[in-house]
DNA sequence: TACACGTGGGA
DNA sequence: TTCCCAAGTGT
């Protein structure tokens, strides 16, 4: 795989995000990361700007209710992330003393940062060097090397090993060449439609080369919504995040017909910690 | 390992 | 309209 064609387009094509400015911080860039998993970038953008206005630092964040995040989060989906985002900031603040850790596996044990978001922070924030390897980086790499239009269902070792192979060996060059790889997979190397006439490195993609064929694999397991203990709980959740206070049982109760289901989903909801049954009877998001 | 976990937009 | 997908993590 070629390193200088896709530095080179990257210099050039790259979106201007705001995360990616010379006055983003590691928190800013940490942020961004956990708002981004499975979520689209103009999605993001409203919400991290406001998160930003309001908690420029760890310690921002760590001082308010983590109910204060999830209200934040508004739309955004998978609301724990918001949650972790919390738990996050309260253990940078006790742990690190207010500062995002520059070591990876300090990284990976703070709540909400896996495999991915500890390397791309690593890698994003402190210009280091290590294998960033999302759903864009795996679809190319997918391609270009393997010729599938799609990646395994689950990450492999072999994925892994790849992605380190083509590294370059000097850190900041790694760190441009990781963000420079998903890029490309964001914007001309995505899912559906890949704009393969302006990829830089066509002329060595091993599936437009093989006449891109289409993926052959297991059924791929499409997510069903409607009906759902998840619509459910963001329907209860929703409820909540509009109300400036607590609110009684009968406002949760309306948003959604079966009994059962409701209630079930209102208890996960409260074990995960989005929800606080009250005293009185009345619902609140988290202090 | 497979599944749960939100939401909205494009094809 | 329905399906598919979007910078994953935790259990």
């Amino acid at each position: 795989m070629p390193t200088r064609p896709i530095l080179d387009w990257y210099a050039e094509h790259q979106r201007d995000l705001p995360w990616r400015t010379p006055d983003a911080t590691p928190w800013s860039i940490l942020v961004s990361e956990i708002m981004l998993q499975q979520t689209p970038v103009v999605r993001v953008l409203p919400v991290w700007e406001e998160w930003m206005r309001r908690w420029p630092a760890p310690e921002a964040l760590a001082k308010e209710p983590s109910g204060e995040a999830v209200r934040a989060w508004g739309r955004l989906g998978y609301p724990r992330r918001a949650l972790r985002l919390h738990a996050c900031a309260t253990a940078i603040v006790a742990e690190h003393g207010g500062e995002v850790p520059d070591d990876h596996a300090e990284l990976l044990a703070l709540p909400g940062i896996g495999a991915y978001t500890a390397a791309a922070v690593a890698s994003f924030a402190f210009r280091q060097r290590h294998a960033v390897l999302d759903t864009n980086v795996r679809r190319v790499l997918a391609r270009m090397r393997s010729g599938e239009e799609y990646p395994p269902k689950a990450q492999t070792v072999a994925e892994l090993r790849l992605a380190e192979s083509l590294l370059p060996d000097d850190a900041p060059t790694a760190a441009t060449w990781a963000v420079a790889v998903m890029e490309l997979g964001a914007l001309i190397c995505t899912a559906r439609a890949p704009r393969c006439a302006d990829c830089p490195v066509i002329s060595q993609c091993r599936w437009y080369l093989d006449g891109k064929p289409a993926y052959d694999g297991p059924a791929r397991k499409g997510q069903s919504y409607a009906g759902t203990d998840r619509q459910c709980r963001g329907r209860l959740l929703a409820v909540l995040r509009d109300a400036p206070g607590p609110v009684e049982k009968p406002v949760l109760d309306v948003v959604w017909a079966d009994s059962v289901q409701r209630e079930r989903a209102l208890d996960t909801l409260i074990a995960d910690g989005l929800v606080d049954p009250l005293d009185d009877g009345r619902y609140a998001l988290p202090r």
